[in-house]
DNA sequence: ACAAAAGTGTTAGAATTACACCCATGA
DNA sequence: TCATGGGTGTAATTCTAACACTTTTGT
């Protein structure tokens, strides 16, 4: 070993955020919500916690997000990326563990958990009600929705909460409930028809009880393109 | 020990990226500049990399941050930040290390280097004029830049390149040098002014061979109360 | 026929941009 | 007196925000 001794060698996890869009069953309304675990090991047992874990031998960063995400709760992403790394000395009270964080979306599909080994049980939280939480993992949740907030007004994240294909109110919905505001119809559909990677498919909606609309998808090429250019988007 | 032998405990260092503003010796441009150490010890002996070290024993990531770079060039910054976690596998040819990087920022009056002990010089460099580095200190760099030029839009962070007084022109030339384009004098100074946390002081340059100009300062406590109720500034 | 959401334009006000000259100072 | 940057306002344009009714479809 080249080190000298006063460097230290933390251990190092991984937490996750995970966000997902769900509706209210009494009500027709859409809440924001984040995936917990009710942790089945000390220390905080029987606490709720963010998915995570610690980092394995020639595994990333990345690859060790996912794989939590993947083995606490069957989870596949549809967005993942790099939060904040946590690393004040008494996080853990087993002894000093630095965390980094991630912040993922996932879409309604993968709504459907399949708690794995490590994790008594998975389950989805209104990110209005939380529980308390393990460690500090209200700091990193916060944190996280912070992040959502503020970059879904100007990357086109928000489409990793929806399915393949949408329509433009749920698209609209989506951007209310992250936001905590309503909009405008009229004005949101003017703004999304004028960015250009918001395209329509030939499909509409099926079995709905009234009008169906018609569906969408976002145009990821057509987005990059857009965004080579040092496009800005603002949206909303 | 709590944990199985299949997680690891990679080394764990902080790297920052630092950046100052310079005045070109030849013609009067301003130029933004980043602090490198010409590395005095193996791997990349003799190579330029950015500042950094490993994290100590009972020292969180920011305090890491903080006192390598008093260490190695003894600045004191006026802004500092987290950046990014980079965790490659191959990073470092030694072993595995992961890096905590942070993003800094100092006012002209710290540009005297006092480079420290286990660095073997440490320079200013113009951004656009960069040399190889070592590890995958380009990757971060990069990273860095990139955050600078984008939150500079949105957060006044720009305050900690200038002294605590400064001109308008100084201002107006600190946003045209990071965002790389001409801004026009008029509407620059009107947007100042309608945001209300740039406010003019009694003083007025001196020792200048022209008409003197009128100094300002950033007032934070005004900044602080209009962020507190959701103001967003779009600077420039 | 009715309930429920889909779809669609215009206008007023606000914000942004483009643009040029006189002033004060020190050398 | 000259060179240098300091300081200032207006008009055109673009963007944003407010606002309501008709259409389609399933029950």
């Amino acid at each position: 070993m080249p080190f000298t001794y006063e460097f230290q060698r933390p251990a190092l996890a991984v937490d996750c955020v995970v966000f997902g869009l769900r509706e209210d069953p009494a009500g027709g309304d859409q809440r924001l919500v984040v995936l917990l675990i009710e942790r089945g090991i000390e220390p905080f047992r029987g606490h709720w916690a963010l998915p995570g874990g610690f980092v394995r031998v020639g595994e990333t960063l990345d690859q060790a997000a996912e794989r939590e995400l993947v083995e606490e709760s069957g989870l596949e992403v549809a967005y993942l990326e790099q939060l904040y790394t946590f690393g004040s000395l008494d996080r853990d009270p087993r002894e000093r563990v630095v965390s980094v964080s991630y912040f993922a979306l996932v879409n309604p599909v993968q709504h459907r958990l399949a708690p794995g080994s490590d994790a008594a049980k998975a389950e989805w939280f209104d990110v209005r009600t939380l529980p308390a939480l393990a460690f500090d993992h209200e700091e990193i949740l916060a944190k996280g929705l912070e992040r959502l907030r503020s970059k879904v007004r100007y990357r086109p994240i928000g489409f990793g909460l929806l399915p393949e294909r949408f329509t433009l109110t749920q698209l609209q919905r989506m951007y209310e409930t992250i936001l905590g505001k309503d909009l405008d119809k009229r004005n949101f559909r003017k703004k999304i028809a004028s960015l250009g990677f918001v395209v329509a498919t030939e499909e509409i909606e099926r079995g709905v009880p009234r009008r169906a609309a018609r569906l969408f998808r976002f145009d990821r090429p057509a987005y990059d393109a857009l965004s080579e250019r040092g496009f800005d988007l603002d949206l909303v």
